[in-house]
RNA sequence: GUCCCGUUCAUCUAGAGGCCUAGGAUCCCAGCCUUUCACGCUGGUUACAGGGGUUCGACUCCCCUACGGGACGCCA
């Protein structure tokens, strides 16, 4: 039998991080052993699911690159399959309608938590033979007695008595079956060899396995991730800021960081800290998840996003960084190449919105000067300096870097002064105080129209401020 | 409240009884490099929740306590 995992989340919201990750972390389980990876979309609460959250999911997948092999399933397009399996539980007396009142429920859980117990159905129907035409509910028939036991991939055995277990409602009133029923009938039918899911699910595993134990289905081996914290070590939520996998996407994430950043949330393969796509899956193994809980830490998803810029083909980080700039109202195609530009800028951002900003003098005159840097290049003699090397730049009949060097070199000779009294004021003067890369580089990437143009801003700028 | 799961630096983690005076990474600090800002390099501060056992020896095994998380729904 081939290996086969799934990730199945339910359309009530966007794909989040820590979704994204159980999904990673199944992904990498069926590719590292060569199996398939199958997409359900478990839409049955009609009520919560909407067609723009399973856009949301796909959409995240996509630009994670999760590719499934199967799917996307929907249960919804499987209520008779699922209404099959409740009849045939039915006849076989495995499972029974219950007529109970909300009412009744409500007062006998107050009850149980006023008695200190664990609130959970009584069993009040299971015996009582309620007439299919009364409005009605079916429970599953859950044992009395004995305790269900499995051997958990990450967490090693865990084991549940039977009596904590009550009969859980599989079929509501609307006709409609409930998740712990369709989840037992999907993997089964589906051939789901591992179940890899958030360590929510620990409680509902044992109820699951009774259900496959009364269809006398073979029982997958299951495997429990630990859940993705917020900063304030609560659950994750909206209120810990981004956590759409998206969002990241808008904020200037290269997904191939993302997925190195989550992939390492929770598991390890030693010292390790970067790994390429090809070396997760090669190196990826359940057992190597750990068990507690982890933080979710943007400082260090930004350290990596960076190293994925630096060290990323140039060619493919500029592509990239395109949209940021036109966000910015900068068009890439009118200036340098955009390639030579994240050359000479990436190792100065952490994410592609940072790069696209640090890069915008390139294209086009920036608004107004850095104060602190205007105040420390632009003093002195500075727009002595500057017309100097004007004089030198305009004269210039290749704006290469060589000469622009030598033309700088030559007016700090010329003026006897100190290397940074002349490329102070002139980066300062070019950049309007943006980090930037080695003068003449600078130089040539701006051009030498623009340059030109800006220096002539610079002196008349300190001239005006003195 | 009941049940389940968990607990190594601020954060992510290594550690499968002696290799640990606990290693790496991020963050932070200092220095170096330097025409800005970064990158890079060097160094530094910081952790085995607490208490009992078991053992010649415990971060590693067992128990208890504390703390955290989860579940307890006609949500998934």
């Amino acid at each position: 039998m081939t290996l086969k995992t799934r990730f199945a989340p339910s359309p009530t919201g966007y794909l989040h991080v820590g979704g994204a990750r159980t999904a990673l972390f199944s992904w990498l389980h069926a590719r590292h052993h060569g199996g398939r990876f199958v997409l359900r979309i478990e839409d049955t609460d009609l009520e919560r699911s909407t067609a723009e959250s399973v856009n949301a999911i796909l959409e995240g997948m996509t630009w994670l690159g999760l590719e499934y092999d199967e799917g996307p399933f929907y249960q919804t397009h499987r209520f008779d399959r699922y209404n099959q399996v409740i009849d045939a539980l039915l006849e076989k007396g495995l499972a029974y309608r219950c007529s109970c009142s909300k009412e009744r429920l409500e007062k006998l859980r107050e009850e149980q938590m006023a008695a200190k117990q664990k609130p959970r159905y009584d069993g009040h129907c299971r015996d009582r033979d309620v007439s299919p035409d009364e409005p009605h509910v079916i429970r599953f028939r859950n044992p009395l007695e004995g305790e269900v036991e499995f051997q958990d991939l990450i967490r090693g055995r865990i084991a549940v008595s039977n009596a904590e277990l009550d009969d859980l409602i599989i079929r509501r009133s609307d006709g409609s079956p409930t998740y712990n029923l369709t989840v037992v009938v999907d993997d089964h039918d589906m051939g789901i060899t591992h179940v890899i899911r958030g360590d929510d699910h620990i409680n509902n595993t044992p109820r699951q396995i009774n259900l496959y134990q009364a269809m006398g289905w073979e029982v997958p081996q299951f495997a429990h991730v630990p859940m993705i914290l917020g900063e304030d070590g609560s659950r994750l939520s909206k209120r810990h800021g981004a956590v759409s996998v998206m969002q990241y996407k808008e904020q200037g994430y290269l997904p191939e960081a993302l997925l190195n950043y989550l992939v390492r949330l929770g598991w390890s393969h030693g010292d390790q800290e970067i790994f390429s796509v090809d070396e997760m899956i090669e190196r990826f193994d359940l057992k190597d998840v750990n068990r507690a809980p982890s933080t979710f830490n943007t400082e260090k998803l930004k350290w990596l996003n960076q190293q994925y810029i630096i060290h990323g083909d140039p060619a493919r980080v500029a592509h990239l960084v395109s949209p940021h700039m036109g966000d910015l109202g900068i068009d890439p195609a009118q200036g340098p190449d955009l390639v030579e530009v994240v050359k000479a800028q990436r190792e100065r951002a952490a994410t592609l919105v940072e790069l696209a900003q640090i890069s915008a003098f390139y294209y086009r005159d920036f608004e107004q000067y850095d104060e602190k840097a205007a105040k420390k290049a632009f003093k002195g003699e500075a727009d002595q300096a500057l017309r100097a090397v004007r004089e030198r730049l305009a004269a210039l009949e290749d704006w290469q870097r060589e000469p622009l060097h030598q033309a700088v070199t030559d007016t700090v000779e010329a003026l006897g002064v100190g290397f940074g009294k002349v490329a102070m004021p002139l980066r300062v003067a070019v950049t309007g105080g943006s980090p930037s890369p080695d003068l003449d580089l600078t130089l040539h990437l701006v051009g030498r129209e623009a340059t030109l143009r800006r220096i002539d801003r610079a002196i008349e700028f300190i001239q005006s401020n003195r």
